[in-house]
DNA sequence: CAATTATTTAACGTATACATTAACAAATTC
DNA sequence: GAATTTGTTAATGTATACGTTAAATAATTG
């Protein structure tokens, strides 16, 4: 029954680590970081930090840039925009597998209580509420999907997007027209009617990337 | 105007290498190997040798198993089904993003070059020649999509199909068919009829993993 | 004799020393 | 004085030594 092993190898921490470091904005995008800063900062040797680089940049969270540090991904609109579109195609194939798979309203418990949150997170306008059962439902809806593959592109693009959504959610209206979206989503993934499943994520999804871009160019955040 | 750098360094090198032998069949899939034999093998010491081996486990050619030294990944029918089902969508998308594009017939040269080698090939009955084209039609269509994280994601996604494409390749009919729907991917993206780019392709790719994944069946290969 | 516990061993994980290389500065040449 | 060359330095790339750990084997106990 005990969780996960408890003693994690050095390069597994450092991942973790840097990371979190990178979430916090305390490594910010665009900041470039010798190995042997990083490892000091990390109390190891540069041995473990070269590696936890390596897949890091990998999921595109930093560059490895010899003799000039790592430097911490900035992500133009552009590169926002491609995400999205990535993002957009495979959360919708996944809603699309999803409605395939016939799975049972108790099967779909965690879906609709997502929902149920999102709603009342709206009503008690609880933005940070909202962000997190937002990322729960999606996170179960790609999991529903039972593609692994999806899963962990979407999860490495989810990470990636991740300062540039924190940094408009306050920006943004209430969203009260996404809650329908979901609504229409588990209606459809429920009745098993796939077309439609597709559909509707890819619309959702859809305007989402146009709302979080133009977000971006109106508050001239060039790079985050 | 000299090509790349000729001094690459021994983690390169040590990936270029691993993969060429992977590719080759010289490391089969399934098949473990402890990073002392590698770095003996390809003649340096472990350490680029098990940076090699995060890089390519990141790309999913093989997976890090502590103590049981690196596995070859050997994919199952079901692997493939799941790696499909995303090459489909994400190149579908392309398709539909390269007609959005309004590319004139010039820039798309490369996509009838490959057309017209693939009918040769086929009428010469030049199977290795029809693969050939077939994958630089398929690499040209994402690259006119313009998004270079589908590019990223469809490269690394051909290069663990590559095992079960090659071994297949003598066991299928003639790709006739298939060559007709090349022809009707051009006519829509030159029409600028991305609908239509999307649709053609979703199907020719869908048939081509239902094609696939048949094969691997009737034959008996569980794992490739 | 089965099951558990100790022992051994081999492979990995990490630190570290050192070689290599690219960026920068200085010096020299034209 | 500009440009090229040379030298210096700092950071990375690589090899290697060694500690750590898990797998396998042997030993012991009930």
């Amino acid at each position: 029954m005990s969780e996960e092993a408890k003693a994690k190898s050095q390069s597994i921490r450092a991942v973790d680590a840097l990371r979190a470091l990178i979430f916090a904005g305390e490594l910010p995008p665009g900041s470039d970081h010798l190995e042997s800063e990083l490892a000091e900062k990390l109390g190891m040797s540069r041995t473990p930090v070269r590696e936890a680089t390596l897949v890091l940049e990998s999921q595109g969270l930093l560059e490895v840039r010899p003799r000039k540090g790592v430097r911490i991904s900035a992500l133009s609109a552009d590169d926002m925009r491609e995400i999205y579109e990535v993002l957009t195609e495979l959360e919708s194939l996944a809603a699309s597998l999803a409605a395939d798979a016939g799975y049972s309203e108790q099967e779909l418990s965690r879906l609709k209580t997502a929902i149920v949150e999102m709603e009342a997170s709206v009503a008690a306008n609880d933005r940070e509420g909202w962000a997190r059962a937002d990322a729960a439902f999606h996170d179960e809806l790609v999991r529903l999907g039972g593609n692994k593959r999806i899963q962990t592109i979407v999860s490495n693009f989810n990470d990636q997007v991740r300062r540039a959504r924190a940094l408009t959610l306050h920006m943004r209206p209430m969203p009260s027209k996404s809650n329908q979206d979901h609504r229409a989503l588990y209606e459809a993934i429920a009745k098993g009617d796939s077309k439609a499943a597709r559909q509707v994520h890819w619309m959702h999804r859809t305007e989402a990337k146009d709302m979080l871009i133009n977000l971006l160019h109106q508050h001239g955040l060039r790079r985050v």
